[in-house]
DNA sequence: ACAAAAGTGTTACGGTTACACCCATGC
DNA sequence: GCATGGGTGTAACCGTAACACTTTTGT
């Protein structure tokens, strides 16, 4: 007979409790105008229908970080995709059906390379950030965090790039972090900043589809960045 | 008969995996020069008798917030104190014994408010946080993760005074945030950096214990600290 | 009188912000 | 030739960092 006391010497795990770990992911992407979030209809009760983040339960033989993956391949078709560790909500009735304890991640795609096909096999959606519709749960707060924490890392690491295309053009950039922080910054600041952190190539090639002139192509070089300190943006708030 | 799938309407959460999820407390202390961290001799097998953080189980019935606060009451005699998550971890073998995943947080408290006796009882003691021994299993990931977070707390909160007695002279409070961040402060700047935060009340008692001179008391006003905003603290990195 | 810690103000520097005009091109 | 978005530099400002001497009082 083991003890159930922790400071007994035969202290043993038994007799204490298990419970269901989820994982919910919040899938960020930038649309050009707006940062976004995929959202799904919720297929099963309770909330049947409802708008909901990606997610799914940890398995036995999975990290964390295992299970945020393999749910992002499922709802995205995507790999090696940039995510970060959010909060772990636990409120004890947050799941109605049995109790639910979930760890969220956010993750940050390139909205035009993800699966269409499971797009649609899915009903999922993506909603700009301040336009999304009301969540199961506790995921309104699980946006929340996912968004201060993005907002957070954003401005002292340059993880902004897994958002857009692999090459991009200064105001595409500069839109995105906009967007990040739903705030606008001067154009020469700016342009005076990205440059002063040396960590993207300006490209030969330009964009020419916005503007007659064209706007120069730059490419996120990941080698340059490795070897710089990232200031923080502090630009006009 | 419940579907597995959980693209079914017919769905139900009976086939996952359940497991075992448990509370690990970074408990951080200030005794006037050192930041500590208060540590257990762990009292069962696996790694009986290795340091390791206080921690304990989930219940079914609690929050991990709840079962953080049970713990540091059942470590320390101390209720309200300050607290933060800081991590999920969630390494399959981290635990040899059995699949457990782990919710870090830290706590701040004051050193000389706590009950002696538990210490005792519990074979605990407290460690500077650069002396301290090798923990047990991913207890000293948890530690450095812990570390990262309140550092970047109190550069923007001000959350340092939970580690001081009410009463404090500016050179303690000095002295504690060069512990947190393992660096030394100009004693001009900081003085005048503080008192633009407009965050504390100067006394008219003074401490006599550590000079001649003696040093003036100062208390933290929670109602002043509310209205403004604490600016980071970035002197002389 | 002197040792030991407390207390205090000014200047230099560097990063952030504000700001306006010319460029290239397709129509 | 003109409309549209792209591209560029400088000066003011403000917070941070550097820096040294006087005060108090117990011994």
């Amino acid at each position: 007979m083991n003890s159930e006391n922790r400071h007994d010497i035969t202290y043993r795990y038994d007799n204490e409790d298990k419970v269901l770990l989820a994982v919910d992911c919040i899938i960020f992407g930038f649309d050009g105008e707006d940062l976004k979030i995929l959202l799904i209809k919720r297929g099963f009760e309770p909330e049947q229908g409802k708008w909901s983040l990606v997610g799914g339960f940890l398995k036995k033989e999975e990290t964390l970080e295992t299970a945020a993956t393999r749910i992002l391949r499922l709802y995205t078709g995507l790999d090696n995709i940039y995510m970060e560790q959010v909060d772990t909500f636990s409120e004890v009735d947050r799941d109605p059906v049995e109790r639910t304890i979930s760890t969220a991640y956010y993750a940050l795609i390139n909205i035009n390379e993800h699966s269409k096909n499971l797009i649609q096999q899915f009903s999922a959606n993506w909603f700009s950030v301040s336009k999304a519709p009301h969540l199961i749960f506790d995921h309104d707060k699980m946006v929340q965090h996912a968004l201060r924490r993005l907002r957070n890392r954003a401005a002292t690491e340059p993880i902004g790039f897994d958002l857009l295309p692999e090459k991009f053009t200064m105001r595409q950039l500069q839109k995105l972090y906009e967007a990040i922080w739903d705030t606008k910054f001067d154009k020469r600041n700016f342009v005076n900043k990205i440059n002063s952190q040396n960590i993207i190539d300006k490209l030969d090639e330009k964009d020419m589809t916005t503007s007659r002139k064209g706007s120069y192509l730059y490419q996120f070089n990941a080698e340059k960045s490795k070897t710089q300190d990232i200031r923080p943006f502090g630009l006009k708030i």
